[in-house]
DNA sequence: CTATTAATGTTATATTATAACATTACATTA
DNA sequence: TAATGTAATGTTATAATATAACATTAATAG
């Protein structure tokens, strides 16, 4: 099982996800010699200063001051369809947001844990799942193409609360 | 494993789709003490013309032509949170649509196959599956609330095309 | 260098959803 | 039955998300 959840849930330096984030990036961009672009990583970056995702419009508020001038929202756009073809990039429907992956070499499969207290979002990609998933379409004559796996709940650090509470992590 | 699969792909006699499925809402707000008003009924009856989801305005649309009056989306939409918060319908985020849920009764997990072809949705509840995914959140020590599943492909319908196409299910 | 393509800028607008407040319908009970 | 409270609906405006269409600039190949 392929999991992001102990970074999400806990303490990290995490510069050091941005950092690979943005490594990954450039490998995969020269890989598929696509262009990451000024623009795109810095929205790939936006995406990954936190674990929580982020709806277009934050980001193009944080492009905005970042770059020093404004950025309309197909900019923003774009380069979110960008990353989000290369698979360095999700989008969450049921949030209209979008988050940073954390395995975007591998193939997996869209499965997220979504924190509904802190709104942190860990990844899972789980092989067994995924084997009952396609058990399932096989039964009904269903031919799966993609999927999008969303699960709402309480994540660990959030169902611990302290006298000190501490989201830093987020 | 709880489908409406084969009713969704296979041909059949859809009023009985929609009559059932108004009588479900009846018993159902009988017993929870709602009041499934004409708007109400009449949205979930739009709901059901068909096995493929509508978009909130594509309802308006709808319940203005069959009331004969204009109507603002509020309406609608406020239909649609009752029918939601009943359980008597789903939202399909990644669609940005709605449609009737065919057993508003058990307890169930939200598992959507959407025909990328036709658009017609089918829904599942399968126990086992849904063992794996507590298993998997219970790996992570994550508080499993709710959940959207949904899975793109191609129904049955759609991958065994005929010379003399039929879609009429839909 | 220039023709071509890719990327970005710009303006406008489509689509989906909700806020805020007014009005009406309905039930309860004094 | 009139008064009251609550639920439902109507109405207007607008927020939030996303894309279309076309102009301009940058990068790259020939």
């Amino acid at each position: 099982m392929l999991t992001n959840t102990r970074l999400v849930h806990g303490q990290h330096d995490h510069s050091r996800c941005i950092d690979a984030a943005l490594s990954r990036a450039e490998d995969l961009c020269q890989k598929k010699n696509a262009k990451l672009t000024p623009t795109r990583a810095t929205v790939l970056s936006i995406l990954w200063q936190s674990h929580r995702p982020l709806g277009a419009y934050q980001v193009q508020d944080r492009l905005s001051k970042i770059t020093g001038k404004a950025i309309a929202p197909p900019t923003v756009y774009r380069a979110i369809e960008f990353l989000l073809r290369l698979g360095l990039i999700h989008r969450l429907p049921s949030l209209n947001a979008y988050i940073g992956c954390p395995f975007p070499n591998s193939e997996h499969s869209n499965l997220f844990m979504i924190c509904i207290e802190c709104g942190c979002v860990a990844e899972i990609a789980d092989a067994s799942l995924n084997t009952r998933l396609q058990t399932a379409c096989d039964k009904t004559n269903f031919k799966l193409h993609s999927q999008n796996i969303e699960l709402f709940g309480v994540c660990p650090q959030c169902s611990v609360p302290t006298i000190n509470e501490d989201i830093s992590h987020v």
